[in-house]
RNA sequence: GGGCUGGUAGCUCAAUGGUAGAGCAGCAUCCUUUUAAGUUGUUGGUUCUGGGUUCGAAUCCCAGCCAGCCCA
């Protein structure tokens, strides 16, 4: 398709333990609790080293203790009746202490009152307070709580009411430790803001900064429904290989990888296309896939080396269906997850409308325009490349005229393209999978949807002539005719329905609807190099 | 791949080539309705790594690693 690509590296992301300290810091008693703890790691030198300034130490020897004790947080469970955000909404307005709930969740807050605290925890839902009064819990429980540490994780049960200050509150009755974090968590009006540590330590920049959590959770609910959007209209989703012994589908470079038991290597999919075009000719009608795509090219703001596409095929449709398709897809997504149809873009300062008619415009149409010149497609080369170069753009001696063009399009054009357009009619040399117009032999019925200055969905008339579709592979791979997927041609000989289909770049569109300005910032583990130390 | 910027305490950040600091958290103390809670005191450093210049380097130079931005 005419997807865009993305990404990287091989490198294994492996699990990054940062700094080394563990252990090492000697286990001296620094509270009282003199115990015998002569099990504790590490050596054990008398040297009086106080470890107060060290966090991991001081949480390994409260561990230490609490098991000396005979509780072993790690081995405790707590079973919950809600999640913070439902027993919040439990809550009868005037009626404190009405409503019973057990919530569990990371400690990110502590305010210590002496004889009582205010603490919050945060779960999947958000942050709930909890208030732990001594006189309730009673003075062992009291002291054992006030040992715990930010970033444990405790379960809680108690009763509803709301401060005066007006926050909705669990008023603890008993509580249980049921995992120790024995490292501590960053600080807490700051967070965490190293992008390295961000995107290395997910899980921190989870905790500690909202915007991510909410972010991220967001993209869940945005694929969420697709899934359901597509489902209610008769789509069956369905899973393809990832590996294949032929990457097809898209112009993009593969990764490649060795099967031992076959003795043969394979390439990670870089488009899902010529399998689900498969299933219309096995039958399935209506049929999607959402799916990870790997690319093996660059890292950037908006490449990934591994990327999430949704792609959608529809027997009986064309790229008009698709149209339809597409803006019914987005516009109810817009309302049922943001619960708007204006989504403010940064970069442009724009406010794309995503609810009222969408513009259509012939690609060529768009290139008259930008180049002011209404002859544009009869022009020599050189006058191409002249009028490309006019528009401060660099051409390369060997491009082809169409790339000339479309170095327009991509750099010109398509950048400003902030609210929702159809680009149609695309030049058929940039795709060999889609149908040639009728009335115009050199374009093909095809649309490319961009909106904030990218790409966000191309779709097409799926070409379902084997003959046809074998020479524009042929013409398409020039000398490496290995590289063609005979098995499709096969497929397509049995007869495929006619089709509309469309490839939708799911992080992309992650980022135009969460206002995000990475990639990164939609993925959550996105590729890195390696950490690992030499 | 090229250019630019950055890497200092657990986190967020300071520091003319001259003893490396603050806030948060940690430790200790007071406080039973707090909202970045507050109070008093206090600990904590392989300044990314390796070389070099210098009487002296977080700071200047070279190389490398990692990250971000821009470009190809």
């Amino acid at each position: 398709m005419i997807e865009t690509s993305r990404v990287v590296t091989a490198g294994q992301g492996g699990p990054l333990r940062r700094g080394a300290q563990g252990g090492g810091g000697g286990a001296k008693s620094i509270c009282a609790t003199p115990s015998r703890m002569a099990i504790s790691s590490g050596s054990m030198s008398d040297t009086h080293s106080d470890i107060s300034h060290d966090q991991h130490a001081v949480r390994r020897q409260k561990l230490v203790e609490m098991r000396a004790a005979g509780t072993d947080p790690f081995r405790a469970s707590f079973a919950t009746t809600h999640f913070s955000g439902e027993a919040i909404k439990t809550y009868v307005e005037g009626q404190d202490n009405a409503v019973t709930v057990a919530v569990a969740g990371r400690l990110v807050t502590m305010r210590d009152m002496g004889k009582s605290q205010f603490v919050k925890i945060l779960d999947q839902q958000g942050q709930i307070q909890l208030y732990v009064k001594k006189d309730v819990i009673g003075d062992d429980a009291y002291a054992a709580f006030k040992k715990l540490d930010l970033g444990d994780i405790v379960g809680a049960k108690g009763t509803l009411f709301k401060t005066k200050t007006g926050e909705i509150t669990v008023r603890v009755d008993t509580y249980t430790l049921v995992s120790k974090a024995l490292r501590p968590l960053p600080e807490k009006w700051h967070g965490l803001s190293d992008p390295e540590q961000v995107y290395r330590q997910r899980y921190l920049d989870l905790i500690v900064n909202e915007e991510s959590r909410k972010r991220l959770m967001l993209r869940s609910r945005i694929v969420s429904h697709i899934r359901r959007f597509l489902e209610d209209q008769k789509f069956i989703e369905v899973e393809t290989p990832i590996l294949e012994s032929t990457a097809g589908g898209a112009a993009a470079r593969p990764f490649v990888t060795h099967h031992n038991a076959l003795n043969a290597d394979f390439f990670l999919r870089i488009a899902t296309e010529l399998r689900l075009k498969r299933l219309l000719v096995g039958g399935y009608d209506r049929v999607f896939e959402i799916g990870r795509i790997f690319r093996n090219e660059g890292v950037s703001r908006k490449h990934n080396p591994e990327f999430t596409m949704l792609e959608v095929y529809q027997a009986y449709s064309d790229y008009r269906g698709m149209m339809v398709l597409i803006k019914d897809l987005l516009t109810t997504l817009c309302l049922d997850v943001l619960g708007t149809s204006e989504i403010k873009h940064a970069p442009s300062g724009q406010v794309i409308n995503f609810g009222g008619p969408w513009r259509e415009v012939k690609y060529k149409d768009l290139i008259r325009e930008t180049t002011g010149d209404a002859g544009w497609f009869e022009r020599s080369k050189a006058d191409k490349t002249a009028g490309a170069e006019k528009l401060g753009l660099s051409i390369h001696p060997g491009w082809e005229e169409f790339e000339i063009t479309n170095e327009i399009f991509s750099k010109k054009i398509e950048p400003n393209l902030i609210q929702p357009t159809f680009v149609t009619h695309l030049p058929k040399e940039l795709c060999p999978l889609a149908k040639l117009t009728p009335d115009d032999p050199t374009t093909l019925d095809v649309f490319e949807l961009c909106i904030g200055g990218m790409e966000v969905a191309p779709a097409y008339s799926e070409q379902n002539d084997p003959d046809v579709q074998r020479a524009m592979f042929e013409a398409q791979a020039g000398e490496e005719k290995q590289n063609i997927d005979q098995d499709f041609l096969l497929a397509l000989e049995h007869g495929m329905p006619p089709a509309g289909g469309m490839g939708v770049g799911i992080d992309r569109l992650c980022i135009l609807l969460t206002g995000a300005e990475s990639i990164r910032d939609v993925i959550l583990f996105p590729q890195l190099r390696s950490a690992d130390k030499p």
